[in-house]
DNA sequence: TAGATTGTTAATCGATTAACAATC
DNA sequence: TAGATTGTTAATCGATTAACAATC
C-alpha cells in the first residue's frame, strides 16, 4: 500500500509537466504525451495512475485540470507546508531567498543558527538562535525540516527536530541520520552528485558505448 | 560492465565513512563495520567491492588506507575536477562559496550569467557573460557543468554545454534535458524532495506503520 | 465500424539480500 | 584447531516494461 519513492517523484514530474502542457493551452493528455513530457514510459504513467485509482477515458485520455487536482491532492498541495531550516549558511540563504517554493505551497518560515551574528528577528523569514528551534517547532506544529548545518552538528540537530515533532527531514549534511520509524529522511549530497558524474563521464569516455 | 548509479553512490558513501573511521584511528574495517557506518548491508559492501575487484583478507578485513586509495581511484579523485556553473543566482553563489568541495578535489572555476550586474572578472571565481561559456569550456577542456538557470533557459544552456565538450551536468532546473548518448545528467530538484517528504510524512501518519 | 487508448495482468529485468563454501 | 570473515553464487524481492483484452 505504501508506494515507493521513485513512484512519488514521478507524480511530481507529471504535475510539473501538466502545468507546462496546461500553459500551452492543452486540455487533455494521453499517457504517451505525458510520458514524453515527464521523461518516462507510457506504461509507467498508466501504472502509477492505476496505483492511485486515477482513471482516464479510453480514447479520450485524461483531463489535465482534473488530473492536476488529483495529483495535487495526493502530494498534499492542498495546504501550505511550513518548513524550517537549521543552519543559515550560504545554502540555507539561497533556499530562503528562492522564489520558486512559494507557488508550490512550500513556505520556509524560519531559519536557526548558533551564530548570533546571523540572528535577525525582523526579517521576512526570521533567523533565530538554534536553542529556539525546539519551542518554535512545537508551537507552530512544524512537520518538515531542512538540515544545512556542518556534518559534526547534523546528528544533534536531527535528534532535536525529531524529538519535537518534525517528521521529515531533507538533509544536506554528508552523513547518515538516525530516524525514528515513523519519520523520513531524504538525502541531498551535492558532492556525491558531482563525484557520481565524474565516474560516469570517465566510464563512458572509456567504453564509448551508450548506457 | 557499466555499474548502476546507486552502486557508485554507495562507493562515495564508503569513502566518506572510511575517512571518518580513519580519523577515529582505525586501520582496518570489516564489511559489517563499514556497512553500519555507510548505512547499507554487509552483503552490499562485499558485493560492490567484488564488482570492482577490490579484495580484503578473510579474517582480517580491509586495510582502510588501501581501500581509500582504490575507491578514490575509481571515483576519479586522483585529479582535480574543474567544474563550471551556469546561472549565478543564490544557489550558484552558495555552491561557489562552499568550502567542502575543495578537499574533495572539486573546483568550481567559473560562473556564467546573462545579467551584466553579476559579471566580475577579478573574483577568485570569476563570473563571466553567458556568451563566453562556449569558448571557456572549449579552451579549458571542462567536462562537468552545473545548471542553475531558470527553467526556461535550461534547455538552451544544456545544449551549448554539450556542444562544446561538457559530458556531465548536474541540473537544478526543474525540467528534463535532452542529452547526447555519451553524456550524463544528474537531476537535483529541491522542490520535489520536499514534496516527496510531505507525501511520506502524511502517508506514515495515516498508516502508523513502519516503512 | 475501425482505430486508438486505457487499465491491468503477466513477463522481464535488475538490484539487493541471503547463504555458504573457501580460507585465514 | 575452532571461529570468523571474505567472496561469490543462488534466491528473493521489487520495480519496470510489454502486451493485450476491454472499450470508447
Amino acid at each position: 500500500m505504501l508506494k515507493n519513492r521513485n513512484c512519488i517523484i514521478r507524480l511530481s514530474r507529471y504535475k510539473n509537466a501538466l502545468y507546462r502542457l496546461n500553459a500551452l493551452g492543452f486540455v487533455r493528455v494521453f499517457s504517451d504525451n505525458l510520458a514524453d513530457a515527464a521523461g518516462v514510459t507510457a506504461s509507467a504513467v498508466r501504472k502509477d495512475f492505476s496505483l492511485f485509482g486515477i482513471s482516464g477515458n479510453k480514447k479520450a485520455g485524461y483531463q489535465i485540470e482534473e488530473l492536476l487536482e488529483k495529483l495535487n491532492s495526493i502530494l498534499g498541495k492542498d495546504k501550505v507546508q511550513k518548513v524550517i531550516v537549521a543552519g543559515c549558511g550560504n545554502l540555507a540563504s539561497a533556499l530562503i531567498k528562492y522564489k520558486g517554493f512559494e507557488k508550490e505551497g512550500i513556505k520556509i518560515v524560519a531559519g536557526f543558527d548558533i551564530d548570533p551574528a546571523k540572528h535577525n528577528r525582523s526579517n521576512n523569514v526570521p533567523v533565530l538562535p538554534l536553542e529556539e528551534l525546539k519551542g518554535f517547532v512545537r508551537n507552530q506544529g512544524i512537520k518538515i525540516g531542512i538540515i544545512a548545518v556542518p556534518e559534526a552538528a547534523a546528528g544533534q540537530v536531527a535528534e532535536t527536530m525529531f524529538k519535537n515533532g518534525i517528521k521529515g527531514i531533507v538533509n544536506f549534511a554528508p552523513i547518515r541520520l538516525k530516524a525514528p520509524e515513523d519519520c523520513v529522511v531524504n538525502y541531498v549530497n551535492l558532492e556525491h552528485e558531482l563525484e557520481n558524474l565524474v565516474y560516469f563521464v570517465n566510464a563512458l569516455s572509456k567504453t564509448k558505448k551508450k548506457i
